[in-house]
DNA sequence: AGACAAGATGATATCGATAACAATTTGAGA
DNA sequence: TCTCAAATTGTTATCGATATCATCTTGTCT
């Protein structure tokens, strides 16, 4: 048996553990349960004397509130689950921090889970979330297994799909057009002059959003008259840096003529225009490159690169505000979509000057 | 009055909620809720033929798992928490996707927050992941507030500190020495022949590791004989690309005959050759630069940076693992430290044959 | 002074699953 | 065929907080 006389070691350890309750807070401190349950809600009636005097307790004793008895009783789970595709990316991991700090100060904890750009794991995540029974979710896009639709339904929260314009959205929606924003990015560099289209993705329809993108450039440079675009597909989604790079040396080997080449995301533009310099292409003067996300590395890196600007963090907030305004207002059915904002970046990476740079 | 006899809607939407709880699933299989409970568990004892039929059961019905409810009477949340700096710094979100990956089909749940690299954050993310009872934590760095301290202790939870090698540890380390790295690359480069070093980092000692770098640097130059280093603090970290790039831009006002410059991590040097190209110099044969963590962007940029690789990945993992170990063994008392490798990595950054690049 | 509203606190039932133990069935070996 | 262990299933109490309703103060207004 240990010696339960010395009241202080040298260094707190775990093991000390005391599976403390509020019971024991509360006859600590001379009141019921009830009360000290209160005194942790701001909104309750507890005179300020007892409060402080609870607290005090709570400090004194190290006790820490248990939710999960807490939510079971009240029935709110105190949670709200969001996938993303990977955390790995700075374009979701910065709407991961729009929906962390939106949650900020109102009692809401964020789960995440990353689907791995895959439909099937997105089905087994929304399964462990909804165990959790959280009081909303967050999907990224609009592609869901009929299973997984079906488990959103029967849970009866409100739902946000994000990034994307789904055909048949679930419940609530904050995104934009991936196709309409591709688009809008051939029409621009259109406008400048260049004619002969070139397209970087994936290979597969994994990843929603670029093949979205790719439909819309696919579809704008037809409606422009300047042919079928250079279409180069090139790893699994997400496509890397590296493959970037591999994808314009086929690419350019293909159609040796390309004037500018877009890129599903701004990475593989990243890696396509440092794979040109390094085999002595200038760009843009020699081939124009842009990208999609508008990634810090695009404004910094030389020559800059021109890109589609993408709302991330807006987004996260967005989605969790929706949210919050749907737990409020009580309602589970509103189908409303908000519309975020992208705009088209240019930069040096299509600078028609094509001042050869350095 | 809805009409019940309608069974099918054409979309299913939320707002169908029913609470359906096991006890339900029981009585429509006829048997016991214990029995149902059993049948989610793998270890339990249930006939084939009754799991299947429950299974069934719960397929038609649509039940899901209530977690909250079986972890108040297990006494187990099935959670484990982890806090990184940032989830948004690539090197940080391999080590969540190593921890989560290392948590797959062990029916833990990982629970994430970031503290934004305040220890004060950190205090308050504690607090608020404890209220969930996680059964373990792992945290990044060494640097918490005596009151983190103190709740970790009467949490009676396996803690694992990582990224670094803390005096006083908790619990658990799975780190390296950011300083030892540092002074690896340092002694590095002066093998090679460089003698005027120069390194940039934060202002503050917010980032801990980031301070440990820099004194790793400082000592190691001073120990080689070579002066004091040309030190450029700039900007609260973590720094960012573009203030690596006004950092160096600093540095060589002051110190125009530096040859290397060492930065606090990859994205820092990157901004800074990227400046130093945009203002006509060469890199390496006019300045020489480092970083640290082996991001994709420097084994692809142009020059590849010169860096410190470390394995974030791993980092996560085995934290993971050594939790995982900790909660099957039942011991929550055991210090052990778990060293994880690095290793420099030289590319055309630091070449010392200077090859004008291009 | 009496009445009543507002505020503070307490008692009890309950959330939904699971631990622990009891009861029953099954099957193998004597 | 009988016995006993293993496998299967059921019963009841319980995890720790909170909803709900009841009770008790306090102070204000007539």
């Amino acid at each position: 048996m240990k010696n339960e006389d010395e009241p202080k070691d040298k260094r707190l350890k775990p093991g000390d553990a005391q599976k403390l309750t509020m019971a024991e807070v509360a006859k600590y401190v001379g009141v019921s349960a009830m009360t000290v349950s209160r005194a942790f809600r701001q909104d309750a009636s507890v005179s300020e004397e007892t409060r402080k005097r609870i607290m005090e307790a709570v400090d004194a004793l190290g006790y820490v509130l248990d939710l999960s008895a807490g939510s079971l009783s009240s029935r709110r789970s105190g949670f709200i689950a969001a996938l993303v595709p990977s955390i790995n990316n700075s374009n979701f991991s910065d709407t991961a921090r729009g929906i962390t700090d939106a949650l900020e100060n109102t009692g809401l904890q964020l789960l995440l889970g990353y689907t791995d750009y895959s439909a099937e794991k997105e089905e087994e995540l929304i399964e462990a979330m909804l165990r959790r029974r959280p009081e909303g979710i967050i999907l990224t896009g609009g592609s869901h297994t009929a299973r997984a639709r079906r488990m959103l339904a029967k849970a009866g929260i409100p739902v946000v799909e994000t990034w994307e314009l789904p055909e048949d959205p679930i419940n609530h929606v904050v995104g934009f057009s991936n196709s309409e924003a591709m688009a809008l990015l051939v029409r621009t560099l259109a406008s400048q002059g260049y004619r002969k289209f070139g397209y970087i993705g994936g290979t597969t329809a994994r990843d929603t959003r670029g093949s979205q993108r790719r439909s819309g450039f696919q579809k704008t440079v037809e409606e422009l008259g300047l042919g079928p675009g250079r279409m180069i597909s090139f790893g699994v989604p997400p496509i890397t840096m590296e493959q970037g790079g591999q994808a314009i040396v086929s690419l350019l080997e293909r159609w040796p003529d390309t004037e500018v080449v877009l890129c599903v995301s701004d990475l593989s533009a990243f890696g396509a225009i440092m794979e040109c310099t390094r085999r002595g292409m200038k760009v843009p003067r020699d081939i124009a490159v842009a990208g999609f996300g508008d990634y810090e590395i695009s404004s910094i890196c030389h020559p800059r690169i021109t890109t589609i600007n993408v709302d991330c963090y807006g987004i996260g907030r967005q989605a969790a505000a929706r949210l919050l305004h749907a737990l409020q207002s009580g309602e589970a059915t509103g189908d409303e979509i908000t519309l975020t904002s992208y705009r088209v970046v240019l930069r040096e990476s299509t600078d028609r000057a094509g001042a050869p740079t350095v």
